[in-house]
DNA sequence: CTAACATATGAACAGTCATTCATATGAATG
DNA sequence: CATTCATATGAATGACTGTTCATATGTTAG
């Protein structure tokens, strides 16, 4: 294997690619929104911020559930949380969550459409 | 739990979620990119089109770990490939992917300025 | 202070997934 | 047509991850 030459090719490719710390986040990043469950939760917050509990009965899950995912979002800085009494709401903390599912969405439509 | 009332936002949002499929899909798109492997071989995709072993050797990979990682890659439409003698040469299938990592580049980029 | 509610969290379990190893397919060359 | 090179693939394995269960934290009301 690897035996003919692309020498040229990997050369020029090396020095455009990113570091691989950086390249990690970004997939790091993208892990976060790979999970159906984190995905329902960015979208409900598009509407409106939301309280836990409301969170898992719109979703028909665990409030443990809900929870954990909450948390894992809240660590990567895709939503802040508010206290008023009791209650915790949360919502989405700046407008590239929404660019980047939007992207996405753009792409499966696309896909979508082009299959008929 | 769940005894406060929320009925009116729940009403809202879920009049606006998408469909359970839709948001399904939607994650399944983001699982790709969310692999360091799939992430760099997408990336240096962006630069110009690569066999196999060219691509394993540039990341420091077996070849065998990164056809795996390119049929994935496949299967999403999200790379296509071309046959040049014995050897097979992959590319970005479109500018979506271009677009869907920059996004997320840039969520990133504004993290780390923020954090200075 | 105690009871009730809202949320958080740790441990455990089950399912998923990326890599490895061995091997198979497929193309070109002599 | 046998060998070599380029790629593909199936099974196995180890690591990771989402959910559940039990329980803890923190807040308000009485």
């Amino acid at each position: 294997m690897m035996e003919h030459d692309h020498n040229a090719i990997l050369k020029k490719v090396r020095q455009e690619l990113p570091a691989d710390e950086l390249l990690s986040d970004l997939s790091d990043l993208f892990k976060i929104f790979g999970d159906t469950t984190r995905c329902k939760i960015l979208y409900a917050l598009f509407e409106s911020e939301m309280c836990v509990c409301a969170i898992a009965e719109l979703l028909g899950m665990t409030q443990s559930a809900i929870s954990h995912q909450l948390r894992i979002l809240k660590d990567a800085d895709l939503v802040g949380k508010r206290r008023e009494g009791k209650t915790i709401y949360y919502f989405l903390s700046d407008d590239h969550v929404r660019t980047i599912i939007a992207q996405g969405f753009e792409h499966l439509i696309e896909d979508y459409t082009e299959r008929e």
